[in-house]
DNA sequence: TCTGGCACTCACCCGAGCAGAGTGCCAGGA
DNA sequence: TCCTGGCACTCTGCTCGGGTGAGTGCCAGA
């Protein structure tokens, strides 16, 4: 077990190694940090640290500098988050309120956390799984030809074309919109697929085959998770990576075009608090020198989405996890409300 | 006026510089080019290249590399667009008519351009204000209140909340969804206001109110112009830039996360045919570096967006051209059929 | 007008030498 | 037992100087 100075020592290392960027030394430690005792002092102990491997040396004679292992601890037990002042929590909301439609929700949300974290924002849009219906509608666009929208409780909406088997009637229509709606309506997607199971039965036999086309077109979409979209900003940061970012920053930039890799790395955070992804611990190995901070969102007291931000190891923690989680908060009353 | 010859040397020192990304020696270039006249031919040639701005040295005693004049002579009188082999052409095709919906289309488009051309691809979405109107759905959520879907042919489909001044009853609701779709279905939506104009004092008095604001909130949404989205991708490929690619990459990938700067930049260009841009000749100081390749889409005869690639001024142009003008086209004919 | 030759100019590539930061270890002291 | 000051050592980063080679400009001759 490590003693209670030690954890200090490496508390300093990481605070210092994030300010400057460069490898951090017993003598500057002393200076900047009062720990109490001699740069001497401080050397053995971070001989031990780099024992249990939580700090290395990039080369013999040069400083310090923090290992994903000394990262975790740091995140896991020595820094807390750090809240957002008042200031920044009202400019949050502000920000975000001027929002027209999920869209732009999302669109700001980005750039609002892009800015204040100066680092590559990820947030997914409410996710269809978890949400509930708020309506649906059927156009007819031609004889046998129908468009249907499909609106959720976050603002979101969905559309699909449907190729009747056969031409239906404007009655029909109008029966089965409204027979949707008062069934689905409200409903959490996973529950819409035994509410509207025998619909068919209700229409007259020419009119079947369209009901259950229109059906299996709304259930495929209430499904569809892989649809699950999401937006990326603040890229530019990518440039702060440190002196190294040319090598880093093409895989980075590679993994963050691939839809998939984000939506697999927002999936692993936990539905609540703040989860932190450190190095290594991330599955793709393009992101092994980045860490990725994400939180859940939701519009009620559920997440029904992810958002994060991807950047450095090297990377203020409690800051970041702050406005990461100040900014799922805002963004969850915004939908609630509208 | 330059000879035949010294154009011919400008061509050569283009390809080279662009294959090889290093200046480019008189030497060389007899060697890789059957000009038919000895190195100190292409010297003097070179001398004169220079004198009139087309080529440069990056320093004495070093080769020529093309200035953005140099390349707007190269692209518009010394080389073609390349046209896609037929292979090509089928593989752009079949990747396109996979997609679902319109976000899909925008999005494969986007990949397929920055694969082709390996650079940075942007595409921006089917214009509203060129668009013809599909249909207009409104949803009563409350007693007062109202969802407004507006659908295009291009496929896309914009939402707004009306909150009415009074509560406005079904019968009134389907009257003014009828009344409303047969008014403007179909039409341009430039040509709309004129069109829905009278509607209000076809209602009761207590409904005028409502129907004015639901018209006004149309009117709005049809001119709304600022909230033409984009879609990029292939950022990755900023990292094929060049050695010097750490300088630029920051302002250039600043410069992409100003969706109105990409606008206007898209909107730059002409309405037929590629448009060019080559380095300062774009506005946008970051893009200073940079060359955009650009061209107009729709999905009748005419342009409803712009789509087009961001790349290094040392880029493959005719390639490029035709893989723009290529994608255009094919983009054009899916939105024609869906 | 083109060509071969020639002198010249720089960027680039080592290798050596120096300074500085940082370390590990050890003996002495609280 | 733990901390401290001192000391020798290591290794990177920087600078300086010379050598190399690609490329140029100019000139006289075909």
């Amino acid at each position: 077990m490590l003693s209670e100075r030690r954890l200090q020592v490496l508390r300093a290392i990481v605070q210092d190694y994030v300010g400057t960027e460069e490898p951090v030394g017993s003598k500057a430690l002393t200076e900047r940090h009062s720990l109490g005792v001699s740069p001497a002092t401080v050397r053995n102990d971070m001989a031990a640290l780099e024992e249990e491997g939580f700090i290395a040396q990039p080369h013999t004679s040069a400083g310090r500098i923090p290992t994903d292992k000394g990262y975790r601890l740091f995140v896991d037990k020595l820094a807390g988050v750090k809240p957002m002042t008042a200031p920044e929590r009202r400019a949050i909301q502000n920000f975000l309120e001027g929002a027209v439609d999920l869209d732009d929700v999302v669109a700001r949300t980005v750039r609002l956390l892009a800015q204040l974290t100066r680092q590559v924002a990820v947030v997914q849009y409410p996710s269809l799984t978890r949400s509930t219906v708020r309506h649906v509608e059927l156009l007819k666009l031609a004889p046998a030809r129908l468009m249907l929208v499909l609106i959720t409780d976050t603002g979101r909406v969905e559309q699909r074309m449907v190729d009747c088997p056969a031409p239906f009637g404007e009655m029909s229509l109008a029966d089965l919109r409204a027979r949707l709606n008062s069934r689905v309506a409200g409903r959490r997607f996973t529950d819409v697929p035994p509410l509207v199971e025998d619909l068919p039965e209700a229409f007259e036999a020419e009119d079947r085959g369209t009901v259950s086309t229109v059906l299996s077109t709304l259930l495929e979409t209430l499904v569809e998770e892989n649809e699950e979209r999401l937006m990326i900003g603040g890229t530019s940061n990518l440039t702060r990576f440190g002196h190294d970012f040319p090598l880093v920053i093409r895989p980075v930039l590679e993994a963050l075009e691939e839809q998939v890799v984000l939506l697999k790395l927002l999936g692993e955070a936990k539905d609540a608090g703040v989860t932190v992804r450190i190095g290594h611990e991330n599955a793709h190995e393009g992101l092994n020198s980045t860490s990725v901070v994400s939180v859940g969102y939701g519009s009620g007291g559920e997440a029904v989405a992810k958002l994060g931000v991807v950047g450095p190891t090297r990377m203020d923690y409690p800051g970041t996890m702050g406005a990461v989680r100040a900014v799922a908060r805002y963004v969850g009353q915004i939908l609630a409300e509208s």
